[in-house]
Parts: C-alpha cells; structure tokens; sequence
DNA sequence: CGATTGCGTTAGAGCGCTCTAAATCTTACG
DNA sequence: CGTAAGATTTAGAGCGCTCTAACGCAATCG
C-alpha cells in the first residue's frame, strides 16, 4: 500500500529502473517506445518522484529558503512574488518559512532550511542580528532584502532610505511647504537612515529639521501629534516613518478637527496596501519591492554560479507615490 | 569541502555512525562520555543532519505542506499563525508555498509537496477546483481552510457565513436601522452564503432585502454606490460583501457628500487589518482565523493519527467586531 | 566480413541516514 | 571466579534515486 517507487514503474513498464529515472528527468537518450511506455506506467501507478531520494543521490536540492520576517505583513508579500518569479526562471523551487517577527524562530527557520540542503538563503527583513546573518552565509549563499542595511558576509537589496525621505522632503517643498515635521521610526533599524535623510534635505534646502520620537504603529503616532496639538506647533505637513504611523497620523489629526490635506499634509513611507485605499489615498515613498525580490536571487544564484565570494550590495532608487494626502499649504 | 556526515562525526569522536544516530536523535540508551564526544564533534565540525536522508531513511518526513491562497491577503496570515503554532506542538515542520491566486501554480505547489512526500497537505483559500482536490486527498491527508465551502474527500475548517451576515444585520436593526442594503461579493465563492444570509435575517425580521452587486475590491463598491446614490435611493446602512467593498463604500460615500456612521453605517466582512486601522474603524464580521488555523492541523493530524477515513468539517461561530462606522440612523 | 561506431539500455555503486539484530562490555550474584 | 542480565555499541542492510561504466545490438565502413 506504500507510495510506487521507480522500481515498481520500471517492472510494470519492463525496463530497467535506470531508464525510468532517464525518462524522469527527460533525457533525449530514450527511445520513443520506452519512452511512452514508462509514462503510461507512471500515470497508472500514480508515480511520483520522491524528492527526498532524488535530492540525496544529487549532490544538489535546486531548492531556495525563504524566510519572511512576517507574513502579516505586505510589504514584504510583494517581495515574495518578485522571488518566485525569478526563482521560477532559473528553475528552482521556494521553500517558505515564516519568521513571526522574532529572532529565536528565524534561527530556527535557517536551521531548518539549511537541513533542508537549500542551495541558497533568501532573509526577507530579518530580525536577525549580524553574528547570525555571517554565521549563515558561511554555510550557504545568503542574501538580504532589507531596507537600510549591512550584512557582513551575505548580499543586499536595498533601497536608499536617505534618498527617499529626501523625495519626500522635495514634494512637500515643492508644493510650497516649509514647515515639514519628521515622525521618526525610534528603533526600527530604517529609522535613522529616513531621519537622516530627512534632515540633511531639510538643510539643504534651508530649512529646519524638527523630528519627533515615533515607532512603527498608529499608536505611536498619536502621541506625537497630540504634542504638537497641544503646543500650538502643529506643521504643515508631515512626514512619517511609515504607512502606518502616516494613518495614526491621519486618525489623530482627524480626531483634533484638522483636515487632511487642507490642514496638514501627511506623506508615508513603503506603499503599503493602506496608502493605496481609496479613504486614506496616502502619498508615500514606494520602494520597488518586486524587482527587489528578482535581484535577489539573481544576485545570489549568480554567486553560486561564478562563484563569487565577495558580497555584493544593490542600492534601488526609490520612488514617490503622490496621492491626496498631500496638497499646497492654506495660504496664510 | 563538502558538508561533513554523520561518517564524518563518527570518525572524529572515535564511535560509529550508529552511536552518532541514536546521539543525534537523542536516544536514551547512550553514555554520557559518548554523547558528550559526539556533540562536541559535530560541534566543531558543524554537522548539520540531512533531513532528505533521514526522511528518506525513515517512512515519514515529519513535514506539513501549506498552500496559501494568496500571501498578499492578510487574512491568510493570521490562519498560518495558527497552523503554526498547533503544527509546533505536535513537532511538525510546515512548508509554506504561495497559490499566487492562480489554480494552475496551486496544482503545481500541490505537486512539489507530494514529491517533498509533506505527511498532510494544508489548503488555505485554495482556487483549486474539487476535481483537484479529491485527487489530492486521495494521496495525502488534506485539509481546506475556507470559508463556505465543502470539499469532497478534505476535511474542511470554515466559519459559517450566513450566520455572520445575520449578526451584521441584526447588529444594524438593533441601533434601529430598517433599509439596509447589501453589496454582494459577485462571482465569489463565499458570496453566496453571505447573501442568503443576510435575506435571510432580513426577512425573519420583517424587513425586506435589497442586495446590489458588488465584487471584491474597492472599485466594484462604488459603482453600487454610484446607483444609489443617483436613485436617491439611500439606505441608512450597508453591509458589504468584505472589508475591502466596506472600505471602497466608505470613500465613495464621503465623496458623494455623505458621512459614516451619521448619514450612512458600513458593515464589512473578515476583521482584515483595514478594518482595525482608526481611521476606518470599520465595524466588521470576525472570523476566529488564529483558531482556524489550529483546529486545520489538529484535525488533520488526529485523521493520520487515528487513521480515520471519512472527511469531518467543522463550522466555527463568526463573532462581529463593532467599531465606529456602524451607528443608530439619523432620527428622521 | 570483421572491426568500428554509436545509440539505447542496464547493472551496480553510492548519496547520508535509520533501524534491527547481533556483538561487546559491565555489573551483579551465587 | 564464572556467568547471566543489562547496558551500550556496532555492523550492515535498505530507503528511492542518480550516475558512471559497460553492455548489446544494429548500422557503417574499409
């Protein structure tokens, strides 16, 4: 009753278990008899390759792990898409491991991948620190999809979080804006490049920098525009972190009788499937996450191929998403 | 240079391949000099076990495969977290690959599988057809986690949807609403239920049903919108097929002039991540995905187990999560 | 017509691991 | 001190597949 094993198509079909595999893998070396004879017997029997034996008897998997920091997030789901497709191309198939945004389950998701004998690690915004990105990348290929970020050992796609906060700071500018006001990511490991990024565009344009502690999440927004609420210092327009802390930005402003963007104009950061609702309709800085997802494993498949050892860093260009969120300030 | 065996281990702790099995599989049996020789072996020498041999070696793989729908959904996300965290506790791994919302990559996901020989296959929002899905079943223990759907041959999780709409309409007439229009989910599969139930609860309620088509994005709300509004035939609620119909109903009403909840409440479906940001605040129908989830793997997990063969399903309670779109209706 | 070539096919070793049965080493006891 | 009972350890077969080398056979050629 257990599963039929090549041994079982060959004898059905009356050859020997090493044409099978030749069929298997679809060599031109058969001929069309066999060929078709092995087929059908397969179909009958309801074949199928056993992975595991195949991958055992090769040295090689032609499998890719994946580890996404957090699935709920989508951000990163449009990284996936942009993996698989290119993953797809060069033949390779993707294994997928959720990291739930804590770093003893990402170790744990290398650990198991690297059982797995994938030929490459794909981290997607890990948590992981440092020691353990080099640890992995002196097992096997590995590469980093991560916005602002130096990975010792392993390749990164990045997109230059200076630059665009720097995009952001130009829009409002443009729109005439002079009071800009930064809600910063606190901790988050992009924060400091978008902070930085927002203050040296501030400058440069002659204008001053004013940065409030934020986080990643509406709640932290709120804090941040009570304060300025309260201390009659409210800006013209607003500069968040990200997506999220723009739509707590959005709610509280809401909430103090100040309209968006005749009031105050918000812009976000990410392009996440918030800022595109039709209700909120943020402006936003976009990073181009599907092409990341494809330089991914160009990269790291090409490092396998030449092998390389030195790692590379992809630097992308980000991009503004102007929606209606951001508007002239009320000429005073 | 290739990666070292457990022959590898063996030699450097002077024991024999077996001993380093039963240390690696952490038997009983073996003293603690040994075991002591043999981690701090394959320490030095980072062995990493082969899990395409052992899986080989051994019948069972010890592995779930997972299919999900769509990884962008972060429906979706919240049921992984629960097949997770119950696959977890019974010691099994979970490879997820992405359905990409296409029937043909789900068939070939359902292939790689099989070939990884997963022990149980976990079908999340599948597009697969049943046709599909009993021939998978007849190959491996297979579990549908979806809503309003029965799956031949698969056990089935899903919340019942006729009984969600019915809290959404009772929800509304007990803050005294009496014209409430639905917006269907069109072609979807679990539009139907979601539709009888709601005309049903209408009518046991004395009030007559109005359903409007709809879709499953924000676009397909406002065309109904539209109509209404132009037929100057505006209920005082709606209650949309998804979130994301509630979320395009909520712009395309304040565009046209209209306030929620005073003017117009919105019911949504599902308690997506939109529902919960402050500035929709949506009042939604919630579906215990988490839970979902859990009950997906302990199901399919009991039927290998005990091996049961006839297919169960199980039909959760929906609960409705009020927030602020929803309120009574402006005293005429 | 025997030797050569080339195509299609197959035998058999080996991938890294687990598992059963048997071997070896201790320890305890009469 | 010999031996049975336990406690540890090991040899070796086998999991399902790929791959190399060799085989059989028919066509080709001098």
């Amino acid at each position: 009753m257990s599963r039929p094993t090549m041994e079982t198509v060959a004898e059905r079909a009356g050859v020997s278990r090493a044409l099978v595999s030749l069929v298997m893998n679809n060599s031109s070396k058969v001929s069309e008899a066999k060929r078709q004879a092995v087929l059908h017997a397969a179909e009958q029997l309801g074949y199928r390759p056993n992975l595991h034996a195949r991958n055992l008897a090769q040295a090689r998997t032609k499998t890719l792990g994946m580890i996404i920091n957090d699935i709920h997030n989508p951000f990163f789901a449009e990284v996936v898409y942009g993996v698989e497709a290119a993953a797809d191309d060069y033949g390779f198939d993707v294994l997928i491991l959720n990291g739930g945004r804590d770093a003893e389950r990402e170790r744990r998701a290398v650990e198991t991948h690297l059982q797995f004998r994938v030929e490459a690690l794909i981290l997607v915004g890990p948590k992981l620190d440092n020691d353990d990105i080099v640890q992995a990348s002196a097992v096997v290929p590995t590469v980093v999809v991560a916005s602002g970020r130096d990975n010792p050992g392993a390749d990164t796609i990045t997109t230059d979080d200076g630059r665009g906060a720097a995009l952001a700071v130009q829009h409002l500018v443009q729109l005439g804006h002079t009071d800009i006001v930064h809600i910063d990511g606190a901790a988050n490991i992009s924060s400091r490049a978008r902070s930085h990024g927002y203050e040296k565009a501030m400058r440069s344009l002659g204008l001053e920098p004013r940065t409030l502690r934020g986080g990643d999440d509406e709640a932290d927004a709120e804090a941040a525009i009570v304060d300025l609420a309260e201390t009659d210092s409210m800006p013209t327009a607003i500069f968040a972190f990200n997506d999220l802390v723009a739509a707590g930005a959005l709610s509280t402003l809401e909430a103090a009788g100040l309209r968006v963007p005749d009031d105050v104009s918000v812009v976000g950061y990410d392009n996440t499937f918030i800022a595109e609702l039709n209700h909120m309709s943020l402006t936003t800085v976009n990073q181009p996450r599907h092409q990341m997802g494809q330089l991914a494993i160009r990269t790291v498949l090409e490092r396998i191929e030449d092998d390389r050892t030195e790692p590379t860093r992809i630097d992308l260009a980000p991009t503004l998403s102007v929606r209606r969120s951001t508007a002239p300030p009320r000429k005073a």
